[in-house]
RNA sequence: CGGGGAAUGGCGCAGCCUGGUAGCGCGCAUGGUUUGGGACCAUGAGGUCCCGGGUUCAAAUCCCGGUUCCCCGACCA
């Protein structure tokens, strides 16, 4: 019966299994895209939704950028066309006739945005423009995974442009912050704060910085990545404004992206063999109501409370569902367990007749999860359970990183260590380095953790 | 893009080697009995066997080409 097979077993197949029986996506006709069907798209929407308060708060606009843009933009910044021309997908015919120019599909919006600033931008009183797109993009990928990796994924994409380089890194490290405080806080995800080396750099930024954080089979997922262009894309696209001195200057601008790969990655996180577990402040069902009868007397008895505690819970702000379907309560416990419902709410004869319920929730498997409470006060104690599940899977995945970062001060700790895990180790910012590392380890540099000594020796 | 595996009803699979009426479990529909941790009985519906070509009296099965998925590598958010 056992339609999920167990992480241990086989990790990837552990994924797949879960997002099918979630009903979170289909396959789409197309190589390497996918169809994302309401209860992944809710989750997708949940999260989004409370990053983009996030943007909201620090001072950021949503806007609109088409979809193609003209191949010659991609090719004004020259290490960002060699970074993305292996991954381009290019329209070359329009109407039924060749392009003049060939359009790309966007692999990002920099040189479209840029293109635009640089018309906007006069004087600093333009300045800063804080700028955010949610959008899709296509990048040719040659090995696709459901979520982590496919051809057109969602995202969104910061570009803000700045009267100095102060302002613009204070607005990178600012963005980074905003992505770690959003995986913690809303996605009960921890991450590790750091420097891409710059061999992983954006092509075309003069510095990346990233969140990374541990999947459950211990790879790494960058949970967001916050780039500081320098004024690389200014003089490409030529974006001057006329300073308070009166003379002309570049701008400084900055890049910021998260994509839906980071839901991927937080199922992979918090997922256990039952299926998803999801964090209550992002979960598409907060609450699932299951009613228990046996006589249709019963049913109509249970069913009556059991709706009236749903109204009060909607009242409450909580996300509910009352499962009405006709299903043993066995099969919906199961069924709502996979899809990651953090609280149920079993409402039975015995409820109606003491004004109770039995609450469950999905991080404490059986019977130590179950509490037995009052109707009064239910949506109260609901939402402070949610508090408790947010924490309890927080505490968890910090504790299973933690667990698994080892630190290595020599090539041969180093080399044991990324057996086990992740590993903590004083590399230095080499290209060469990053090369011994994927040669002879088979590993990447993930970043430079902000609260790391910084690496002296040549060691590496 | 290189190497390996796979595609058969909604899901998971058998059948293919050795060509001959397309099967199983779950799910679905209807009726009944059930219901505090994946219920049971009965009846029934549902399939271009991934697509296109070829061989053959006859192709899910053999041959050629293509598409998609999964895994391993190179590339990437």
């Amino acid at each position: 019966m056992a339609k999920i097979t167990p992480r241990s077993e086989d990790f990837n197949q552990w994924y797949l299994d879960v997002l099918r029986e979630a009903d979170m996506f289909d396959y789409a006709p197309v190589r390497g895209c996918i169809v994302v069907k309401p209860y992944g798209w809710t989750l997708y929407e949940n999260m989004r939704d409370l990053l983009d308060r996030r943007f909201k708060d620090t001072g950021h606009s949503n806007a609109a950028f088409p979809l193609l843009i003209p191949m010659s933009f991609l090719k004004r910044e020259a290490s960002h066309v060699e970074g993305f021309s292996p991954e381009l997908a290019v329209v070359t015919h329009g109407g039924g006739e060749e392009l003049v120019e060939p359009l790309v599909i966007r692999p990002t919006s920099e040189t479209i945005i840029e293109h635009s600033y640089a018309q906007w931008i006069k004087s600093y009183r333009d300045l800063p423009i804080l700028i955010n797109l949610w959008n899709s993009v296509v990048r040719w990928e040659m090995r696709t995974k459901l979520f982590l990796r496919t051809m057109e994924f969602y995202w969104q994409e910061g570009h803000t442009a700045h009267a100095t380089h102060e302002e613009s890194w204070a607005e990178v490290t600012q963005m980074l912050d905003v992505y770690h405080t959003h995986g913690v806080e809303d996605c009960a995800v921890p991450s590790v704060k750091g420097r891409k080396s710059r061999n992983e750099r954006f092509a075309g930024a003069i510095n990346t910085l990233s969140v990374e954080a541990m999947m459950g089979d211990k790879r790494a997922l960058q949970a967001g990545t916050s780039h500081d262009l320098g004024q690389n894309f200014a003089r490409a696209f030529d974006i001057k404004f006329l300073d308070r001195d009166n003379t002309e200057k570049h701008c400084w601008t900055t890049s910021w992206g998260l994509s839906w790969r980071f839901m991927g990655g937080m199922i992979m996180i918090h997922g256990d063999d039952q299926g998803l577990r999801l964090p209550p402040r992002i979960a598409p069902i907060q609450a699932v109501i299951v009613p228990i009868y046996k006589s249709d007397d019963e049913k109509a008895k249970v069913m009556e409370a059991a709706d009236r505690i749903r109204l009060t819970l909607k009242a409450a702000g909580i996300k509910v569902k009352l499962d009405d379907r006709d299903e043993t309560p066995g099969f919906k416990f199961n069924d709502w367990e996979m899809r990651g419902v953090p609280v149920r709410v079993e409402v039975g004869p015995r409820d109606v007749a003491n004004n109770s319920v039995a609450l469950a929730r999905r991080d404490i498997p059986g019977k130590a999860g179950k509490i037995f409470t009052p109707q009064e006060g239910l949506a109260d104690k609901i939402k402070g359970l949610f508090d408790e599940i947010h924490a309890s899977l927080l505490r968890q995945a910090e504790a299973f990183q933690k667990a698994n970062i080892r630190e290595a001060n020599t090539w041969e700790e180093l080399k044991a260590g990324v057996q086990e895990g992740w590993v903590l180790a004083p590399l230095l910012d080499d290209p060469a380095v990053d090369a011994k590392l994927k040669e002879e380890l088979q590993v990447t540099n993930r970043n430079f953790p902000f609260d790391q000594a910084p690496a002296s020796g040549t060691a590496w």
